[in-house]
DNA sequence: CCAGTTATAGTCGATACGACTATTAAGGGT
DNA sequence: ACCCTTAATAGTCGTATCGACTATAACTGG
């Protein structure tokens, strides 16, 4: 922050990068966009573009978010930033510092093609191959930084819609930490959280699926899960 | 990333901001120095500087690092990236970008000069004051990183010297949460983790305090705790 | 009406955790 | 030397939580 009359420096461009992750059929989806261009061309990407001189980075995510998706309201998303990437090579025709983000979608709207030609579309996180640039590492960042939320906060009700079942809150859990979780345990956990979940005061689903049917619940005021909720203790050590 | 060709871009100066932090008779305190241009000249602020070409951010914060503290060996500190502040008017006189990290020392190094003629002092966290520019808020967000950092991995050693005793340990936790801990339980908790903490084979430390002399620890492999070490439930919400 | 399916209720044992008490090993003062 | 203080370490006990599991309720589709 000093010295900016002592040390020369080089402008770069700042762009945001978009980890849109959505719950499509039971398995993570992420967005998607196909390259028309040099490098990379042909090659899949995350969404994204320049930060413009008048917003900040997260005004510019919530704009792309909106452009990408063709979503008329994108107020209420949950952006998350992940972190930003720096290395000067991580775009070979200039300096590019990109802040990335993960946008978190109750429901996938239409593939849309977006503000630019390109076009768009919704691919499962597995087979999400070798993407341009670092959005690989990019996209592995975000999913672990989710992941990871969702064990110590009230996030998952960001992927559902404003009432949702139980059933749905544990799909969310189980898919984006591919594991499966106990039903009555996650029960259990959640309605004891306080400010989680609310239960809504009537209503209970019908006519969906084939089973009994379930209590609709909303978002409650609570951010945080203390304590947390810890994912079935796999050995590993995430990120 | 797309429309290189289309959109124009306003290319904008990349920093980084520093919250260098440490632990110093008991109390947190992280390095400051003073401005002395307009703006905000004779406030203090967090040390940081340009992004250079050639550099990534993380390699400029860990130059800046070794500039603002003299240490002659920074790469075995731990450098955490926080995020990235784009607000369009945090410099009122221009456009920049900076990416916040923040850098956790074992003991504290000389007051240094830095690098640059601005003075540099260790300040206590508490009575670090109005900074410059939204330095306060960086602050802020690095402590609370950390804090959160402390409960769910075993960064607390990167407090400590390459040997150290729990009842060190305990205090960098107690430090940073500004909480009392219970000495028995929290050794109990630590040491029932694997790969927290080691044992250093022989040498108890003898003649430095005035108690029953400490056995002494090295870090041990792990990187995260799980289950986590929670803070004292004191209700408020964290962040 | 029966089989399959899903939601919800409840039980039981293991474990982790908070709050304590007790013991051990130093140093300081008189 | 002796006792008091200080800090490290050992251990206890009750409670809350969690994982695993069983049981029941309410619906749908043949």
């Amino acid at each position: 922050m000093r010295g900016y009359d002592k040390h020369a420096f080089e402008p770069s461009a700042v762009t945001v990068d978009l980890a849109v992750l959505t719950i499509c059929r039971g398995a993570l989806h992420v967005l998607l966009v196909e390259r028309g261009q040099e490098p990379y061309a042909g090659r899949w990407a995350l969404p994204g573009g320049f930060v413009r001189p008048e917003e900040s980075a997260e005004d510019a995510a919530r704009r792309e978010l909106a452009e990408e998706t063709g979503l008329a309201d994108v107020s209420g998303l949950h952006l998350e930033q992940v972190r930003t990437y720096s290395d000067p090579d991580r775009d070979p025709r200039m300096r590019v510092v990109s802040v990335a983000f993960a946008a978190l979608l109750p429901d996938p709207p239409q593939p849309h093609g977006g503000g630019d030609a390109a076009q768009a579309r919704w691919v499962s996180y597995e087979s999400a191959g070798p993407l341009a640039f670092d959005h690989d590492r990019i996209l592995a960042d975000a999913h672990d930084r989710v992941g990871a939320k969702l064990e110590y906060t009230c996030l998952a009700t960001s992927f559902c819609p404003p009432e949702f079942t139980l059933g749905e809150l544990q799909q969310v859990y189980e898919t984006v930490w591919g594991t499966a979780l106990d039903r009555p345990n996650f029960r259990r956990k959640v309605l004891a959280t306080p400010g989680f979940v609310a239960q809504v005061p009537d209503a209970a689903r019908l006519t969906g699926g084939r089973g009994k049917p379930a209590a609709l619940y909303r978002a409650g005021g609570a951010t945080v899960l203390r304590p947390p909720l810890l994912r079935p203790t796999t050995e590993g050590r995430p990120s």
